[in-house]
DNA sequence: CTCGTCCTGTCCATAATATGGACAAGAACG
DNA sequence: CGTTCTTGTCCATATTATGGACAGGACGAG
C-alpha cells in the first residue's frame, strides 16, 4: 500500500527534514545529513538550500549547520490541539514523578524515531536533564526506543532497526547491539539501558500500546546509575508498568 | 538570487502545505488546493497523498478534506524558542488591551500570508473572536495584511497581491480592491477594514517594521462596527501606533 | 429515472526535472 | 606543504514528475 510513486524528491526532502529535526536548535552539518539519509551530496545540498529559500530550514551563521526553520512552527500553528496522549498521560506522570522522585519522560514513536513530548522533574537533588522535550532520536538508541521496539512484532522491529543503521554510528551503537537489547527488553517486560546516553546514568522504560496493540509511546525514568540498583529497578519498573497500563486505559476507553 | 532550481516538486509540495495550513483543523478540499495553487489535479493529488503517507498531511474521515498532520508539530518541537517578537510585543499587547477593551491581535507576515500569532481578549462584553491564533490568510484580505502591504515598497506589495490573486476569490475580494485599500492605508498611516471578514465588524491595524525597515508584523483591533466610529477610530489608531513604535524599539535595540 | 454539475481519483506517454559522478575550493591540522 | 576534513557547483543523463484525458461517485433538479 505504501509505495505511491512520483514523489521521490518530496520524500527525500522530508527525510532530510527529519534528520535536521533531530539536530534541534544546534542543527546538523551537511555531511551528517548525507550520512544519515544515504543520499548524495549534490542532492542533499540542493534540497537543503531550496528549503532555506522557502524558510523551512535555517542555516546558522556561526558554524554553517542546518536546522529547522521558523516556518515549521508557523505551519504547526494550524494544528492547535495538544494530543490525546498528552492529556491522558498527565495524571500518571504526575503521580509517578511524585512517587519515584527522578526525572520522568514521555516519549512517542514517530516514524523511525522517538520523540520526547513531555518531561517531569522529580524532587531528588540529582536529576538527569539531558533529554529535553523535542529531543528526537533513532528508535533503538534510548531505553524508550528499545521499549517501543520490544513491544512490536519482531519483524517490524528488525525492519526499523535496519532502516536506522546509518544513524546508529553517531550514537556509538549498531544493529546487533540494539536487537540484543530489544530481545532482553521483551523478556524483562520493560526497556533498560545500563549505560544511558549520558555517562553514568541508567534508564528504565515501559511501553504504552494503543487499543489496536501497537506501541505508540513509552514512559521512562532516568537517574544516576547508583540510584537504580537491582532492588529499586524492580520497584520503579513496577510503578512504570502500572502507569503505562493506566494510560492505555485512558486512551483506549 | 532566489531561483535555485532542481526542486520544483519540493516547492510545489510546500505551496500545497501552506494552503492546507490556511484551512487549519477543518482542512481544505482538494479542489480548493488546486484553485489556490494553480497546479493540476493529478499533481496536487499525488503531492497530497504522498504527504499523507509521510504523516505530514491528514485526511478527515468525515468530509475528505485535507489538513496539516501531526508530524508537523512534531517537527516544530525541534525549535523550542518563542520568537523575539512575541516576547517584545507582550507588554504592549497587555497595555493596549487594557486601554482599548476590544480584541487585539498580533499578526506576522510569513511569505505571502498573514499569520495570527497572539490574541488578547478585552473586557468589553462583545468581543470579535473569530480570528484565532494560527489563523492564516493571504496578505491583503485582513486589515493586518493591508497594513503590512502598505508598509512595504509599492512594487513589492503589488507583486505579492498578484501572487495571491487566485486565493482572493475565496474571500470575496480581488486585486484591484486590495490595492485600493493598501493605497488608502498608506495615506492614513494605518490599515482599515470597514467590512471585516466577519459581518458587522471593523478592524484597525498598524504595522511593525524590523530595524531594516521591512514590515514584519501588525497589531490589530477588531470590534463590532458601531464601537469604532470616527472619533474612537482615531483614539484606537493612536494607541496602536504608539505601541507599534514601542515594539519596534524593543526588537530594534 | 436521467441529465447536469459538482467532486475525487487514476492512467501513462511524454517532456521536463532531479540526479549524482566528477571536480573545485576552502578550512584545520601537523 | 601535503593530508583530510568540510561545503559548494557543473552538466550530461535517465529517471522522475507531469498533466491531458478519462472514470467513477455523490448530490440535486427536472
Amino acid at each position: 500500500m505504501e509505495p505511491r510513486q512520483g514523489a521521490q524528491a518530496i520524500r527525500r526532502a522530508l527525510a532530510v527534514l527529519r534528520i535536521l529535526a533531530a539536530g534541534r536548535e544546534d542543527g546538523v552539518p551537511l555531511a551528517e545529513v548525507i550520512r544519515a539519509t544515504g543520499l548524495t551530496r549534490p542532492t542533499v545540498h540542493r534540497i537543503v538550500h531550496v528549503l532555506i529559500e522557502e524558510g523551512i530550514v535555517e542555516r546558522h551563521e556561526r558554524n554553517g549547520r542546518y536546522a529547522i526553520g521558523n516556518q515549521v512552527p508557523e505551519l504547526a500553528l494550524a494544528r492547535p490541539r495538544p494530543t490525546r496522549l498528552l492529556i491522558a498521560a498527565n495524571p500518571s506522570l504526575q503521580r509517578a514523578s511524585a512517587e519515584i522522585g527522578d526525572t520522568l519522560f514521555l516519549t512517542v514513536r514517530t516514524g523511525n524515531d522517538t520523540l520526547c513530548v513531555d518531561r517531569r522533574i522529580g524532587i531528588y537533588p540529582i536529576q538527569v536533564l539531558s533529554i529535553e522535550v523535542g529531543a528526537r532520536r533513532p528508535l533503538g538508541v534510548s531505553s524508550a526506543g528499545v521499549a517501543i521496539l520490544a513491544a512490536m512484532p519482531a519483524p517490524e522491529a528488525r525492519k526499523i532497526v535496519a532502516a536506522n543503521e546509518k544513524r546508529f554510528e553517531a550514537y556509538k551503537t549498531d544493529v546487533a547491539t540494539v536487537l540484543g537489547e530489544v530481545t532482553a527488553a521483551r523478556r524483562l517486560g520493560y526497556g533498560l539501558r545500563e549505560i544511558g546516553l549520558v555517562q553514568g546514568t541508567k534508564s528504565i522504560s515501559t511501553w504504552i500500546k494503543t487499543p489496536d496493540g501497537r506501541p505508540a509511546a513509552a514512559i521512562t525514568v532516568s537517574a544516576v546509575r547508583t540510584r537504580l540498583g537491582p532492588r529499586r529497578e524492580q520497584e520503579v519498573a513496577e510503578i512504570l508498568l502500572r502507569e503505562a497500563r493506566t494510560i492505555e486505559q485512558a486512551i483506549g476507553g
